[in-house]
DNA sequence: TGTATATATTCGGAATAATGAATGTATACT
DNA sequence: AGTATACATTCATTATTCCGAATATATACA
């Protein structure tokens, strides 16, 4: 019961679903979604330790850069992409996100250093 | 993004998921969910509103009495029966609760009164 | 008409969750 | 050593959710 109340409470926040989706675009830097979302960082941490203690996320450190990604093949994994990446792509501020997200990762990775490959 | 945070808050609650899984079993009335759930009657009613204004149950007045189903083929079926209905049936709590629903709708349904048939 | 039952809603308070600034921790580089 | 960057965590505040008692509403029946 509390595994699925993690998981069904993780989702119901806007943020969050706001950082699933771009994840489904590509893994990404902390730093990276804090510029994506044009949120605080620490407002984007707090968020995805919740992805992440709800086994949604998983996050790999790379020296000073933490890489967050989607769990794959996870019990919830379906659910997760009907529930979320179908809807959420009708609302202006995800489709804004993905932008970024685009723009963002042709670019080079990471913030003010230069960590081109993970 | 306001539908589906909807959804996934009204699956973000331990008596929301404990409705919804005495619902699997047999539509019901408020006035047995009362009894079954052992909880007061405004806090049952407050909980199925939530999960009305999600979509996710139906309400039929029959009289004095309204009675609760789940939402057949809806969008989110497979969903909330994957993420639901699997995983509550661990805990003992629920478990105590078809118990309840079992011997409760072989009886006379309603509560004081006697509605026998929907 | 009055009474009883079933349900929904209101109310104030308690508990929980989200916020951004500030701080702490750890790694990288000179 | 010192400085800079990336991230997590703490802090006080604000916002949201949840609660049960009480009240309101609506139907049924004598």
């Amino acid at each position: 019961m509390k595994e699925i109340l993690s998981v069904t409470s993780a989702l119901s926040d806007e943020i969050r679903l706001r950082i699933i989706n771009i994840l489904f675009e590509s893994d990404l830097y902390v730093c990276e979604m804090v510029d994506i979302l044009e949120l605080p960082q620490s407002t984007v941490s707090r968020h995805l330790t919740i992805l992440k203690n709800a086994n949604i996320v998983e996050d790999t450190k790379n020296g000073l850069w933490v890489k967050y990604a989607l769990i794959e093949n996870r019990m919830y994994d379906n659910i997760i992409k009907a529930l979320v990446k179908e809807e959420i792509l009708n609302t202006q501020k995800c489709k804004d996100d993905l932008v970024r997200v685009k723009a963002r990762i042709e670019k080079d990775r990471g913030c003010k250093g230069n960590c081109k490959e993970v």
